[in-house]
DNA sequence: TGGTAGGTACGATCGAACTCGTACCTGCTG
DNA sequence: CAGCAGGTACGAGTTCGATCGTACCTACCA
């Protein structure tokens, strides 16, 4: 059962839900640059940028959250994001590494 | 440039279309079952008894198709599939073993 | 105290995609 | 030839998801 943020367990992490948030080209862009970045490592959400407004950044980051990719932790008054690496690495090992090589759009 | 039938060649297989195509439970359900299969197996659209009508389980295997992971070859009234296995594994080594090791839904 | 910045929640819009029925084409087979 | 099975094309319905504006909350800072 997710945790009350909304966050999987590793073996609750499923390949659809993964796929499909993985399927958006912003969020595999979320996932590609936590993953070239220190293992652990937490950013904001608006850290990266993304070209669209706030309310469509907490959804993709929703989407993220909810299939398990990251977990995201209060801390004031942000949301630091960091990556499941460990715990998507166990359930699909090399996924990531597919995510990461992609070159950017 | 995708061939007359729709296949792209391997440098035009992208991740952004092949994530989406995996995205649909039915699609990566035929997948799972091409690999499992010897390689190279072809087998109609209809052998794999998609609880769909055939309108769309045509749809579904234009997605795989259009997406690179299948080739779909014209013989006689029929239409094989197969998969595209080494295409894939080259573009995005280790994608297949993840959605062959899913469990049957 | 007020303002600002980071985020969330809600409701709405718009387009994409999954689904289907129907019509149609092509081979095979009786 | 007639019928059937495998597939495709087209149009239509419906659901899902990406996007936004607005309102709101919380923490920080002047």
């Amino acid at each position: 059962m997710p945790d009350d943020e909304g966050h999987p367990s590793v073996e609750e992490i499923e390949l659809g839900p993964v796929l499909s948030a993985l399927a958006d080209p912003l969020r595999r862009r979320v996932v590609r640059e936590l993953a070239a970045g220190p293992d652990g490592a937490a950013r904001t959400c608006s850290s990266f940028g993304l070209p669209v407004s706030k309310a469509t950044v907490t959804h993709h980051f929703r989407a993220l959250r909810e299939a398990g990719l990251i977990r995201q932790v209060d801390r004031g008054n942000s949301r630091m994001a960091s990556l499941r690496r460990a715990d998507i690495e166990q359930r699909f090992p090399g996924l990531l590494g597919i995510v990461a090589a992609e070159p950017e759009e």
